[in-house]
DNA sequence: GTTTTAAATAATAATATTCTTATTTAAATT
DNA sequence: AATTTAAATAAGAATATTATTATTTAAAAC
């Protein structure tokens, strides 16, 4: 892998300093596949992701991707959201917050988190000796639009 | 698809009703899934139900059984938790629970409820203009045991 | 700056999951 | 009981996702 990619490198972010915190090392795919996601804006599917890396000349396997994505899910830096059409991934912001989901036309709608999550938690790590590491809540529905436009199923 | 399975339909329970009730069709293949799981008092992926359904000589499909997964999920019958692994399916039973599963390992155990849950299903509702058909909350940590075993790795 | 070592990667194989389309079927209507 | 119709299914193709293993690399120790 002669010749340099150095330009590219995402700066030290906090989000990197919360991973190299953790014990994880910081190789150039992973900086990337969190800096392709910072640069986003928006959500991403690992395809997305893989595609972009590739365009940015980095050498990157989608195994890679996947990998790392379940990892930085796993301690909280990215956030996975499930749809039918597949996963998609967003980095965590400053405020924590859940997903709604249209069962019909996967639209997404961020919504605050529950108040009394931070309690629950708790409470679950008291009473089964986990760790928790982070948790995922998503609520799935039908969105206004959808439902108006209803015909003929299932109201 | 001569002779006859009809000694093994499941009876019409209140997930049946509940089901038929919204207008969905009660096929062979979405009673026998859900006896299934009812029969298997324990979480089956889709690949495991698949085979049950094969052992019962039901004609079906692998694609048919991830649909009526989809579907029951869609509508509360069925919890889905995700694992690294794949998908495991359960129904819903008496006490509406959440799961909290071990990155390590992927033991999963049952908490319940949390109690302000409702309130904030209705105010997500409210405030998005949303029909939430159901939600899907999972903790992910590490269990007693795995924080344990480690020894070389990001404890 | 080498050496060492566990972690991470690439490549490819293997699974899991979803999509497409023609055919079948449950339920409603007659 | 026959007819009709939207929903559901089967089959197989297409994607998405994960596992395996040999090779590379970041970080630490020297």
């Amino acid at each position: 892998m002669a010749g340099g990619v150095e330009e590219n490198i995402m700066p030290e972010t906090k989000l990197l300093a919360h991973l190299k915190a953790k014990g994880y090392k910081l190789t150039q795919q992973r900086q990337q596949i969190m800096d392709v996601l910072l640069q986003g804006k928006t959500r991403l599917t690992a395809q997305e992701i893989f595609r972009q890396l590739k365009e940015r000349n980095l050498s990157v396997s989608l195994d890679t991707v996947y990998r790392n994505l379940r990892l930085l899910t796993a301690i909280g830096i990215v956030q996975q959201i499930s749809l039918q059409s597949g996963a998609v991934y967003e980095l965590v912001q400053e405020e924590h917050h859940h997903h709604l989901v249209c069962v019909d036309c996967e639209k997404i709608v961020c919504i605050s988190s529950c108040p009394a999550m931070q309690a629950y938690l708790k409470d679950a790590d008291d009473a089964t000796g986990f760790d928790i590491l982070g948790h995922n809540l998503e609520l799935y529905g039908r969105c206004d639009d959808c439902r108006n436009k209803k015909t003929n199923s299932h109201a």
